[in-house]
DNA sequence: ACATTAAGTGATT
DNA sequence: AATCACTTAATGT
């Protein structure tokens, strides 16, 4: 993608300014699927800005295994990565593209000097907290309120609507593990709801039938 | 044809 | 809802 599209992508956020700053500072790259950005323990150097694509983030236990907690999708920022910038701290969580994915790279010492500097990028910030905060809520309402049948049905809508497809390549043993879980479950809950007509299944991909959230 | 990997199922906890 | 043990089916070499 060319500077002139990413300035496309982006205007509607940023001032002028700040926007020819992050076209010249920020590193334009590029992510395959499944690609790694960042992982849990890594100090980070960067955060990224999503301008193609979607990045996904999650948490994860060496022993217990990963939890999808949020999407992110153009224009969207990490607020775990941003909570790093401040506090110096390391990684809680591991970002991995969702398919593939276009990032700006900005270096994290920026992102004081532009807080004080640039109103829209304060409010940006805070914005992304506050978004953040929401998903992750969602989160974990899903987790204390719902059974697996209907956190899986909105799993599996979600991941249709982020990758702009109702046809899902993927295993039912990589769904278990992102709503942490085992394959034997998952698979018996396909099955529930293939024959409801909510989905189509065939080796390696499921279809979304019903696609309202 | 054979090996490997994905998915389905009954029984048990 | 998890785990085990096993089967069946699809795909790769």
């Amino acid at each position: 993608m060319e500077e002139k599209q990413i300035r496309e992508e982006l205007q509607y956020y940023f001032e002028e300014e700040l926007l020819e700053e992050i076209i010249r500072k920020g590193i334009h790259k590029r992510f395959s699927n499944e690609e790694e950005l960042i992982s849990i323990g890594q100090p980070i150097r960067h955060f990224p800005i999503v301008i193609a694509g979607s990045l996904k983030v999650l948490t994860e236990d060496p022993e217990q295994g990963e939890l999808l907690l949020y999407y992110l999708e153009l224009g969207d920022t990490c607020a775990m990565t941003l909570q790093c910038c401040f506090g110096n701290t390391t990684s809680r969580i591991r970002v991995e593209a969702e398919g593939p994915t276009e990032v700006i790279l900005l270096p994290v010492q920026l992102m004081e000097q532009w807080i004080v500097k640039y109103q829209k990028w304060r409010r940006f910030i805070f914005n992304s907290y506050y978004e953040r905060l929401r998903e992750m809520l969602e989160a974990i309402n899903g987790l204390a309120f719902d059974n697996l049948e209907s956190r899986l049905e909105k799993y599996l809508k979600d991941k249709a609507l982020v990758k702009g497809s109702q046809e899902l390549k993927m295993t039912q043993h990589q769904i278990a593990a992102e709503l942490n879980t085992s394959r034997v479950v998952i698979s018996r809950l396909i099955r529930k709801l293939e024959s409801q007509g909510k989905v189509a299944i065939s080796r390696g991909t499921i279809t979304v039938l019903e696609l309202r959230s």
